[in-house]
Parts: C-alpha cells; structure tokens; sequence
DNA sequence: ATAGAATCGGAGAGCTTTCTCCGTTTGTCT
DNA sequence: AGACAAACGGAGAAAGCTCTCCGATTCTAT
C-alpha cells in the first residue's frame, strides 16, 4: 500500500488540498448517505475529477477507511480504558450508550459496524477482534458484579447494539429523543426482583 | 393494472404454471437473499425467461407485494384481534414477539417492515397506517394498565421494534438463541418498583 | 521563464441492474 | 388437424456503479 503521509516526498499543493477536500466531502456525504454513496458524486460535490479521488483512494474500501477507522478506533479505546472502571456496570452500560450516542448520526458508521452488510472491516486489521475483545471484558466484568444477565453473550451484546443502533437512527431522522439505549441497556440489566417470567 | 387473477379469462395453462413457479421461488429467494435479489436471478431459478417474470409481475414492487404483503397484513390482524385481550400488557409483548419471530426469519420482510430503507409500502395502500394505527392502540391500552413505560410513543415502539429485528436476524444468522424480543421488552416494560402512580 | 514531473479531469471500458420488444413456440378451441 | 391468440424467452436498451487511461494542465525547481 503506497501510501503518501510520508516524509518520502511532500505532496505537491494542489494534490494536498485536493485530498483534503474530498476527505472532508467524504466525510459528510458518508455521514448522511451511508455506505452506498458513488464515487461519482463524492468528486462531484468535492467539484474535481473522479480521477482524482482515485488516485488519493484507490479503492471505495480505502477512502471509507480513511473517514471512519479512526471513529471505531475511538470506541475499541474506550472500552479499553473503562475495562478497569470501578464501577462495572456503570463502565459497561456507560460505554454502550456512548457508542449509540456517537454512532448513530453517521449512517456510514452505522452501516460499517453492522459488518456483514456491505463493507466490512479491512481484512489486515484486527479491529473487529479488538472491538469484540473489548466488549467482552467490559460485559464479563459487568456481569460478575451482577449489572447484567448472566445469560448474555458477547456476540449477542453486539448484535443489540447494532440493533438499537438502527432503531437510534431512525428515531434520530424523525426528530425523536435519544432513548433507545435507555431502553435496550434496561432489558439487559439483571432483574433484582424476581424474573417476570414468560409474556 | 389489468391484472390476471380475475374471472375475466383463465390464464393458460403454461401461463398458471409459471406462474406459480415464479411466486415459490420468489418467496424462497427473497426470504434469504432479501430485496436486493434481482429479476435475472429469480428467473434463472425458476427456469424460465425474464420476460415471463415481467409479463406476471410489471415491476419489481408488484412481484414483492405479491409475495410479502400478505404476511404484514397478517402482522396488523394479530395486533387488532390483541387489541381487545383481557390483559393489555400480555398482548402488547406478546405481539411484539410474535412479530419479530416471524418476521426475523426473512431477510425482504424485515428489509421492507424497515420502511425508508428502499422500498417501502404500496403508496396506494393504507397499510402503513393500519400496522401503526394498530400498534398504537395496543401500546395505549398497555400503558394504560402500567404494563409499559409511559414515556414511550408509538413511533419509538416502531423503532425498537425494526432494531430488534435486525439484532434478532443476525443472532439467527450465527445461530444465537430468540432472545432480543425478550430483552427489548423487558426494557420496554414499566419498572415495577416504581409505580406510574395509578389513577 | 522554462523544462519536466506531478497531478488533474473526465471519457469510457466493463459490469450489474431494471425493464422492453418482438420473433418463435405452445396451448386452446373448433 | 389447423388456425389463432396467448405466452415464452432472451437479446438488448438505458441507467448506474467502480475503476482505468492518457492528453491537458499546473506546480516546482532551476
């Protein structure tokens, strides 16, 4: 991957501003189009050549990884430093909301964290490793000091966030509250009193 | 439209057949592949020519309706036959349940419950508005009784209920347990230990 | 100012998708 | 059996997408 941030050779003026600009064209149209936006109509809103976003992206899986790596980069990171949280429950419920809060406005975030669908994380990275890693410790934490279920699994935590992250967005677009998480952290919080049993 | 399904003059034989065939495939493929299945596609399984396709269905949306539509009017009879149910909170979740159950299983079901992401209902039809209409009534009498928390409008029961279907379609897809209907409810239900109050 | 390299821009190749058209085949009716 | 309408099938038009190519342009260094 030749990449160009480099000391090999300064980019030439106009070539900077260019990348510049069509990353933070990218970034917006990313944010409200998804994952399914055109190269195409990236360089026509960044007004270049679609030959020029090529030739800074090589690929659509390049430039989305430009805009968002970082962002999911971000929440492996939090987690991380909440792993040793004194409150455990507090740290995990905390950390979901977070995630919720920062994510759902950006459509392309969603779409991305909702692997399987499309794009998916870069093949080389063990981002997606990290971030179930991470998870995992702060739900077994949470879980020991009986915050949560005991009947939960990683894997299911994750599938809730993706979950709540599509009801987040929707109620987002239509002017709602920020409530999802609320709601969804709830149900996965560990009953004190005695389990409702059935419907 | 001059649709073929009326008295007007029996379809052909072959034409019956095809028909048929067509819609069984459809069905099947747009269960696990999900809206994005193209004509080509489905023609190819059926062993017949894309022409044919066509001929029965005119546009994609004709072909979708006529395999799905069907089931979401089923979603809304459930919720008006709930809708008068001795114990409201029972038939709220109960509903819910049911629905993300059913529908969860089937990729272009969810696809379409999940309106604004593609197609979405006939423009025609007031099915939209039934399931809502629906859905509210049955979240009211629920409330009414503190079965559920006050502070939830039909709009976000929408949406919790499209995120559950994505959670619960992914937790299927790896073979997971059904469990997120019963999570998202349970996050969904008023807290016992605090009361709504009463009247 | 000028040469030369770096960069640009957008036409277009190659693919997929929806949907149309019409020559050919098949069923039906007498 | 034979005639005629109905239905078939698939080539291909139109549109959209990703990505390539190369002549034209713009920057940089001398």
């Amino acid at each position: 991957m030749g990449d160009d941030h480099s000391a090999a050779r300064p980019l030439r003026a106009d070539a900077r501003r260019n990348r510049e600009r069509v990353l933070q064209v990218a970034q917006e149209a990313l944010a409200s189009d998804g994952l399914t936006i055109s190269f195409d109509e990236i360089a026509r809103r960044a007004g270049v050549g679609v030959g020029t976003v090529y030739r800074h992206f090589p690929t659509k899986e390049a430039l989305v990884e430009a805009v968002l790596l970082g962002r999911i980069e971000g929440f492996v990171a939090d987690a991380r430093a909440l792993s040793t949280a004194e409150d455990a429950g507090r740290a995990f419920f905390g950390w979901f909301a977070r995630v919720v809060e920062q994510a759902a406005p950006n459509q392309a975030l969603c779409d991305m964290l909702d692997a399987g669908s499309g794009m998916s994380l870069p093949p080389g990275s063990t981002l997606a490793g990290d971030l179930a890693a991470a998870l995992a410790r702060l739900l077994a934490r949470a879980q020991r000091v009986g915050a949560v279920r005991a009947d939960l699994a990683a894997q299911d935590v994750h599938d809730l966030l993706r979950g709540c992250l599509a009801a987040e967005r929707r109620a987002l677009a239509r002017g709602g509250a920020v409530r999802m998480a609320e709601i969804v952290c709830e149900g996965m919080r560990a009953r004190t009193s005695a389990p409702p049993a059935a419907f």
